[in-house]
Parts: C-alpha cells; structure tokens; sequence
DNA sequence: TTGAAAGCGCTACCAA
DNA sequence: TTGGTAGCGCTTTCAA
C-alpha cells in the first residue's frame, strides 16, 4: 500500500497528495538530482545513497509522474494507432484482436502506452495523424493498411513522426515489418491446383490497399507457374456482403470457376453462404478458400479452408521496431512468414468438368 | 501547412522545431500569459491582441503541447480502457468494435483520447488500474465487465480514479450507464411461450459476472411470469465452445428443452453448431436465441434471433459520463434501453412435444 | 487589459 | 559523489 501525502484540497478537507520527487528527495536527505540519478539507475551514485533513496520512495509509495518526465525527456511514452475503417467492418474484423494483443505486449514491457483511434475518412485519418503528432500525444503510430500513394507517408516526412509500417507488400517505409505470404499462397494453388482444379476465381480486397494488390498477385503468380494464365478476379472489399456479391457474378458464369480464392475469411463466408443459397453444393461444385485463419472460418459450415496468419507476432515485432526506432536505433525491416495453409471442408477434389 | 521554426538539432543540421507559445507570444508582440489567455477563449483580454494572436498562432502553425499543459493543469486529456479477456477471445467478441467507436466519437469531440490495454488474470489487470492511476497517464478508466465483489471498486476508491460502471445489472458506482434489458427480455420469452414452447434452457456467462447473473435472471423472472419454474440452466463463458458443449449438455436429456436462450450470439452459433452436428433439426427440434445482434448471427445458417444492443451508444454514453465526472460535473446513472428483439430462422413454434 | 513570474514534476547539466 | 539550478511548455495568479 502506498503512504500518500495529505495536502489541503478543496473545501479544506485533507486529501491525499501523490508523493513527487521532491518527497522523496527530502525524505532520503538528498538532492532532488540525486534521487532522480537514484532511482532512473544513473551512475555516480553511491550505493548507499541509492539504497536510501529507493527506500523512501517505497516508503511513500512513489511513482514518477509521467507528466513531469514527459515533458522533461520529449517523450510522451506512448504510441498511437489508428484504424481507419467504418465502426462496422472494424467489428466484423477479427484480425484486430490478435493485432492489439501483440502491440500491448510489447509497450507492457516497455512502459509505453497504446492510443487508439478510429478514423472513417481518408481525410480525417490524415488530421489524427497530424494531430497526434502535433499535439506531441504520441512518440510514433502504426502505418497499417497502406494504400497505393498513401497520403500518409509524406504526411509522416512532413511531420517527422517516427513510424512502422506493417504490410505484406514492398513499401518505401523503414523500419517495416513484412508478412511475406507468397510462399503460402502458392502452396494454396499448389494444393488446389493437385485437386483437379483448372477454372480459378479471386475476390480481391480493395484495389487501393497495397494487400489486396499483393495477395492478388501472388495468387495469379501462382496460378502461372502452372500455366494458368486466366483466373476471374472480382473486386470486393473485405466485408462479408462483398463475397456474396462475388459469389452472384462468379458463379452466375456458364465457365465459374471451380475453386475461388477470397481475400480474407469473411469475404469467403459470405462467397460461401450466397454459393449455399444458389443452389450450390459446397464444395462439391464449388471449392473455396480464405484468409486470415480467423475463428470465423471454422464456425460456418462447411469449415473453412483458409491461410492463418499471426497477427500477434505481427504486432508484437511491428511495436517493438517502433520503439527501437524511437530509441534512435537503427532498424530496417523484419520479414515474418508465419502464414500457414490450414486445409478444412471448403475445398475437395474438382467436380468433373461439365 | 504549418510554418515551423528551425533549431540547432543534431549533426548540426537545421530541423524543423514546433511553435511553442512563447514564440507565439513573441511574434504577436504579446505577454506569454496574454497569449495563453486569447488562445484558451478565457476573458480580459481585448479583441485586438485576441486577434493578433491568434494570427501569430496560425503563422506558426502552433499547436499547443499536450505535455506542457497537462503538467500544468494536472489532467492527462486521456481515458483508459483495460479489457480483461484473452486475446483470442477479444478477438472473437464483435461488441468491442462499437463499443471502442462509440467511447472514440465522444472523446475525440472534447480532445480526449483512449488508451487501450489489455490483461488476462485478475491481479494484472488490478495492476494495470493501480499503475495508470499512479503515473497519471489517465484522467479515468471504464469500469466494465463488472464482476461481483469486483476489487476494481476499492481500487477505484483507493487510487481516487474517476470512473465509469457500465453495466446491465444494479452496481454500486457512480457515475453508471445501465443497459436495461429485461423488457427486452421478457419480450424474447413472450414471444418463445407464444410459439407454444415449453421446456427451456438457458447457456449462461461466467457467474461472476454481473452481466451474465442479470441475462439470466431476467430470463428466469420472465419465465416465471408464465408461471414456469424450472428451465435448464448450463454455465458458459461467452465463447463459441461453451455453447457447443452446452448443446451436448442440455440435447442429451430426456426432457431436452425446445427453446434455448444464449447469454450471447458466440455461444448461440456454438450451440446451434453442435445441436446441428448431433443430427438435431434447427429450428425444429430446438430453436436457439442469442443475445448482442453480432453480425455473426446473420453468417450462421439458419440465421440467429437475437436481441441486438447497442454498443455504440452504450460507449459513447458512458465517455461522455466520464467526460463530465472528470470535469466535477455531478453524474448520476443513464438508463439505457436500446435492445430489440430480432426474430430470424432459428426460432419456430415448438415441436409437438413427444 | 497587460505582463511578470511562480509553479506543475521531472531530467540533466555543471559546480562544488 | 553530491547538490544547486536551469529548463521542458503551459496555466494561473497577482501587480502594474
């Protein structure tokens, strides 16, 4: 329990007061300078003197106001990510949990803090960046999502605000960490690819996103090291809606593909259920597979067939090559290549070509 | 675009420094305190300097540091946010997309911002409280997911944290926003007991949960209404597995209930996985009830009726309660009621009883 | 109405 | 090794 100092508030009733630096000096009998050395594991301090320091400050329950420090140091011990997307799909979006996990681990450790923003507009996520940095709330952000030209990276020049890029494609960023998955998706073309399929169908993400670009080539990469050469992409946008959209124009072809990639798991749930309401068996006329390994994937049925991918480990290198970068460090990118493809009831041998 | 000032920086290169008010102050010919006084819309300064200033403010592109001001006028300009769960199971819960939306439209309206951390044992997250309050990173927490006994409430009390309840149950903390959902409730009952139905059951959250006693309690009330005593009860978690383990329970019996309610549409989709797995009909053999209007109760087949909330206004309430606690503003408690009874697919008239 | 100055809690520099 | 002190950027008294 920390022994609080009483200090006279309001209405002249004795509150408690936090113990600041300036009690514990007193206490121990040193200079303010000294138990500040003290306690931050400065050297040139004896050890007896440290001993008495700490000893107060434990005494008086003492913890250093970040307040203070922050604007002693520059530092506002916290980092910010903003998520710029529609309240909605941020909930249907279940990659989020793992996401946040990952980075709160790492800021934990570290004595950092994670602000969070929601931003709908690319405009007003360009002002919370710019306010964030301007205001000093942050000491860096996350650069997720990034889209092709993305206003967000002059933006960060401009501002000087220290940034990570998470992104599973090329970016001109430092430091980055990059989710290769072209290994795995070619494993995924290979797989279906053995099953029979020849008549391939892709539901992209957004064609702005720099991963939606990227999945999409590696699939259609894929597809032409076994010279396939033709594959039915359909523009969707990651929402559930948009796989059932897909799924209406894809399947509504006298040539439909056999076997469809979405671009995540539930874009594929929703391909499924409007598959399931025309009429088509899956996966007997119809194989589909996801993207993300989400637990969406296993609650439809039939189960999906999909590539998990470790959003934990991917905020958890992303935040701590941002702190390093705060820190002065010099970092470059880190690649990850956690994917992994996870065969369930979605996808069986081809259907004989009719 | 703000015109910045140049300071010596490292390498003794030329950056880029942000305006502070002195400069400020300096181009407007102005007193610091002046400044200060025109920039915060405070009284007794004439509108000629008010004026003036706020022209040397936007020259320089000034934005005031949140460090600066905050050591000064003791307030932190955030709110925390700890989520107690496992990560894989935040994952899976869609009420935290609105419910983050809901806090962030509010906070960011009055300059606030949201600091979000995560715990998994009891004790961490106590910690969690104790060292946000003690640095003063924050200016209040919300207090969710209320437990009984919760030792959140000393805590609170002990650290003088201003806080916001929000629960769906009576808690002895002010301020609180309260979701009432037993008319609701009562309505799903009336509505299954109309069907003819006649044996229930109900897969419940965790038991220390307030939330999860009041769902089951205002079920059991509206049972008893109908003058039906006795309904299968079966602890669950919140989570899809629970509900398929509670479908395995409560199917087995002889004296199966017709009806299920679901303490949440996770543990519904389980529940109705299962029932279908053991080769039961859905709806006929049993309807299923959830409860949150998850986007996931439309994904199932056949499509949950549930009772949808709304997270939304539940965070965007319970941050402006806060917002207002912290200002010393009196707050007592909002009562809120924006539940509705969703009838879909998996809830018919009951089988005939056999 | 304006301005000088104290103070918020901390770090870091520089003498002693 | 220690202590005094000057900031960090802002708000807020209190004189002028």
């Amino acid at each position: 329990m920390s022994a609080r100092l009483r200090f006279q508030g309001e209405k002249s009733t004795y509150m408690e007061r936090p113990a600041t630096i300036v009690d514990v000096a007193k206490r121990a009998g040193v200079a303010i300078s000294s138990a500040s050395s003290a306690l931050n594991g400065q050297p040139g301090v004896s050890e007896a003197t440290r001993t008495r320091v700490r000893e107060a400050a434990d005494e008086l329950g003492f913890v250093p106001s970040l307040r203070g420090r922050s604007l002693s140091t520059k530092r506002a011990y916290a980092v910010g990510l903003i998520v710029s997307r529609d309240p909605d799909v941020f909930e249907e979006d279940p990659f989020f949990g793992g996401f946040l996990a990952g980075i709160e681990t790492v800021l934990r450790a570290r004595g950092y803090a994670l602000v969070l923003q929601m931003s709908t507009t690319a405009e007003e996520n360009s002002e919370r960046y710019r306010r964030m940095a301007l205001d000093r709330r942050v000491d860096g952000v996350f650069l997720n999502e990034i889209t092709i030209d993305d206003p967000r990276i002059p933006l960060l020049h401009e501002l000087q605000l220290p940034a990570v890029a998470i992104t599973e494609a090329h970016v001109d960023w430092r430091p980055a960490v990059v989710h290769n998955n072209t290994a795995v998706i070619r494993e995924l073309v290979d797989y279906l690819y053995g099953l029979g399929h020849r008549r391939f169908g892709h539901v992209s993400g957004p064609r702005e996103f720099l991963h939606s670009c990227q999945r999409r080539d590696a699939w259609l990469d894929a597809l032409g090291a076994h010279g396939i050469t033709e594959s039915q992409v359909t523009d969707g946008d990651f929402t559930y809606a948009s796989g059932a959209a897909a799924a209406s124009k894809l399947l509504s072809r006298s040539d439909r593909p056999t076997a469809v990639f979405c671009a995540n798991d539930l874009t594929a749930a929703g391909f499924q259920a409007r598959a399931l309401d025309l009429g088509f068996s899956v996966p007997e006329d119809i194989s589909i597979a996801g993207y993300d390994g989400t637990a969406l994937s296993t609650y439809v049925r039939p189960a999906l067939t999909t590539i998990t991918t470790s959003p934990h480990s991917l905020g958890a290198t992303a935040a701590s090559l941002l702190l390093d970068r705060i820190d002065g460090r010099i970092v470059d990118k880190v690649e990850l290549e956690q994917s992994r493809l996870v065969v369930r009831d979605s996808t069986v041998p081809a259907p004989l070509q009719r």
